[in-house]
DNA sequence: TGCCCGGGTGTTTTT
DNA sequence: CACCCGGGCA
């Protein structure tokens, strides 16, 4: 196949361009893993070796449909010889490689949010302090930025601005957590999500040789989804692109809705500073949906002020305009939503893998879940809570997690007494304590107590060491025998199958097939298992932590209604689409209301929920909604008023042939639009936010002290070119010196 | 040590 | 409303 078919003019132009730094600006639905994967099959077709390049996407999911389609192209002996994955699952797997030089074992656990939040909890509780403020959340939010700024335990506490701000939110050991964290997770051989980049990079930085081999190796580099890397990504490609400069990035500023993961559109200006010589390419032609939508969801995001301009056009058909559903619960918005898609995919046939509903929140789901329900509609909820988070998965994988790393102090406690076997909650923390005493892990103080004066009676002692001698034995085994058989032993001789059949509550059972699922996910996974190539546990180990449910989902789901955050349902695509509960304070959300920049990052998640749709896109909202257990009166989503009407159907309150009840069905007209005196009052907001913005830009001169959002205090050291792109240099005390486009950058005068 | 009940509390989004 | 945690009791 060659691999410039089916491209059109703009897209072969960036799938065939030379090597050296460039960007894809690309428009939602414009081809932009279209180009991706045909510049890759482009590449090897033209002698790169596979190995020599490195892919990085968002999720593991598009990692592998990537793979699949340069595999197409190309081969799949070729496509499979690409390091192609996320940025935690190829970081992981080179900080594994080169786990001596980090002072890790090579089997570290890969620790996930629940896991992170546990051990916080305990270090509060060690410290004996206020769990009510210490909250292990905040805490989390803390130290995961801390690192994807790359600031260091020690930084952080010698950092005179950070401890400012952790001592005026009442929260002044913070540093000394995040501390006793790095400890306690280095002692039992774990590494949290942020650690891994943050690892990477000290890796990278500290060893010159680890760095240039990586450099020789990935001579080709492309990023997928740019706008969300945040700091800490943003270096590590910075440094392995820094030696042939073959990178390219494909993204689009529009859909940029990781912010509150440390995403900045400042790696999309970094790139323009870094790489001056850099080419540009913007996709701008929409080949997904049609002209209403396009246009619609360009009217949207025209209000936003941070963006970089693009004009995304379809030729493709008008198509029927968007159709707004009003109810007067969450309820009847679950029932009217329901009823459209029962009465669509009889009247036009469309298969239910058509449609998804999408939500700003995952508790928003329950109305959908039981409409669907009633009417026998089959659905699929994605998020949520994941397969690998349940508690019955996260007890068995513990097992596993702990014999292939006996350190694992998480994995010990939450199955030293599951099940149950007489081991209290006494003794454990009696072991714990001494643990810390003796800044050694958990399990060396249960295998040899009288060394680190772990004091118990005989009959625990016992029953310890019964504990752990059937742990070593599994130890002895994870890395040497088959990772099925040893997993149905672990199953079965541990009592969890035997528990958990005994329960024949409908929960109970959910959870034995849920251990069964796992079981033959496993079996599965280790089905090519040799005696020359044994799969083992410990492999399936290797980064279960960054699996997540939509990477191993399963045929039967195949034709189901698909329900999800906004958030998960970037990069997808459906026929039919229903945004749904657009209120204020839930889209936008509460939170974001304060700030104009979260503000704007609300209208990017709408414009990417809007652009999922192919054929026809459907809002809702309604009008009383319970939250916190009780009836609140909402009001509709400012962003009903920011489109461009002329794209939209009239409200109604009732589905066309309705044979559900939907009584109080005045059917409001244009309710919404009728409301001048809102619209004034948005405007009114943007032209003030307006004048802050421009007042800071001409007003800023040198020596000023300003805020920014994520850096900090600072002062301004030079300002080049004029208004609006203006650019200052500015000194921050936390992030040294930092080059700003005063449009982008949201400085705010302190002092000048 | 284990289980059950009641009160208090909290909601964005995820690798 | 749903979850978690702690207290009280067996």
């Amino acid at each position: 196949m060659n691999v410039l078919e089916g491209l059109n003019k703009a897209q072969i132009q960036a799938v065939q361009s030379d090597g050296g730094p460039m960007m894809v600006i690309a428009g939602a639905g414009s081809g932009k893993t279209k180009v991706l994967t045909h510049r890759i099959a482009f590449l090897i077709e033209n002698g790169v070796d596979p190995f020599n390049i490195l892919a990085l996407t968002f999720t593991n999911k598009a990692a592998k449909e990537m793979k699949d389609r340069i595999g197409a192209m190309v081969g799949p002996g070729d496509a499979k010889n690409i390091w192609m994955g996320t940025f935690h699952s190829i970081f992981a797997r080179i900080l594994r490689m080169e786990h001596e030089r980090i002072g890790y074992p090579s089997n570290f656990t890969i620790y996930d949010t629940q896991d992170s939040k546990s051990v916080l909890k305990s270090i509060v509780k060690e410290m004996s302090l206020d769990d009510k403020i210490y909250k292990p959340g905040i805490l989390l939010n803390r130290i995961s930025g801390a690192k994807n700024s790359l600031i260091s335990e020690t930084e952080y506490k010698n950092n005179v601005d950070i401890q400012a701000t952790d001592l005026s939110s009442g929260r002044p050991k913070i540093g000394d957590i995040y501390v006793k964290y790095q400890q306690k997770n280095f002692r039992s051989s774990a590494m949290d999500f942020d650690d891994l980049l943050f690892k990477t990079n000290i890796l990278l930085k500290q060893y010159p040789e680890v760095l240039y081999k990586y450099q020789e190796k990935f001579k080709f580099i492309l990023v997928d989804e740019y706008q969300d890397t945040n700091h800490a990504q943003y270096l590590i490609i910075k440094s392995l692109a820094a030696r042939f400069e073959n990178i390219c990035v494909v993204g689009d500023d529009a859909q940029s809705i990781y912010s509150f993961r440390g995403a900045n559109i400042q790696n999309i200006l970094n790139f323009r500073r870094d790489y001056p010589d850099y080419k540009l390419f913007k996709l701008e032609q929409n080949y997904r949906s049609t002209k209403n939508i396009v246009e619609a969801a360009n009217s949207i995001i025209r209000i936003n002020k941070e963006q970089i301009k693009k004009e995304v056009w379809t030729a493709n058909n008008s198509g029927e305009k968007i159709n707004v559903l009003k109810s007067q619960s969450d309820n009847e918005e679950g029932k009217l939503v329901a009823n459209d898609i029962f009465e669509k995919s009889n009247s036009i046939n469309d298969t239910f893998n058509n449609f998804a509903i999408l939500y700003r929140t995952n508790a928003q789901s329950r109305s959908f879940e039981e409409a669907l329900r009633k009417l026998n509609l089959p659905y699929k909820i994605y998020g949520g809570l994941s397969f690998y988070q349940r508690k019955e998965i996260k007890d068995l994988i513990a097992y596993f997690r702990l014999s292939a790393n006996l350190n694992d102090e998480e994995s010990l406690k939450r199955i030293i007494n599951y099940p149950k076997r007489g081991i209290g909650q006494t003794t454990i923390n009696k072991a714990i304590a001494c643990a810390n005493n003796n800044n050694i892990s958990l399990w060396s103080v249960l295998l040899n107590p009288e060394l680190y004066n772990f004091e118990v009676n005989s009959g625990t002692r016992i029953k310890i060491n019964n504990f752990t001698s059937f742990i070593q034995n599994y130890n002895s085994r994870i890395f040497t025998s088959n990772a099925y058989e040893l997993s149905l032993e672990i199953a079965k001789s541990t009592g969890i199958l035997k528990d958990l059949s005994n329960d024949r509550t409908p929960e109970g059972i959910v959870r034995y097939e849920n251990i069964q699922e796992l079981l033959n996910g496993i079996q599965e996974f280790s089905k090519n298992s040799s005696e020359e190539n044994l799969i083992t546990l410990g492999d399936f180990l290797v980064d279960v932590a960054l699996l997540t449910d939509a990477d191993n989902e399963k045929e039967e789901d195949k034709n189901k209604v698909s329900l999800m955050t906004i958030h998960a349902a970037k990069g997808l695509e459906f026929k039919h689409v229903y945004v749904v509960g657009l209120e204020e304070d839930l889209f936008p959300s509460m939170l974001s209301k304060n700030s104009r920049s979260d503000l704007e990052e609300e209208r990017r998640l709408f414009y990417v929920a809007l652009t999922r749709a192919k054929v026809k896109a459907t809002l809702s909202f309604a009008v009383n909604r319970f939250r916190w257990g009780n009836l609140i009166q909402c009001e509709p989503s400012r962003f009903l008023d920011e489109i461009d009407p002329s794209y939209l159907k009239n409200v109604s309150s009732k589905p066309e042939s309705s044979f559900i009840h939907s009584n109080h069905g005045s059917p409001l007209k244009n309710k919404f639009f009728s409301k001048p005196h809102r619209l004034k009052k948005v405007s009114k907001i943007v032209e003030k936010l307006d004048d802050t913005n421009h007042q800071n830009t001409n007003e800023l001169k040198i020596g000023d002290e300003v805020k920014h959002e994520r850096f900090g205090k600072g002062k301004v050291i030079e300002l080049n070119g004029d208004f609006p792109n203006t650019k200052a240099t500015v000194f921050f005390a936390s992030a040294g010196q930092k080059q700003l486009l005063l449009k982008f950058a949201k400085l705010q005068l302190i002092k000048n």
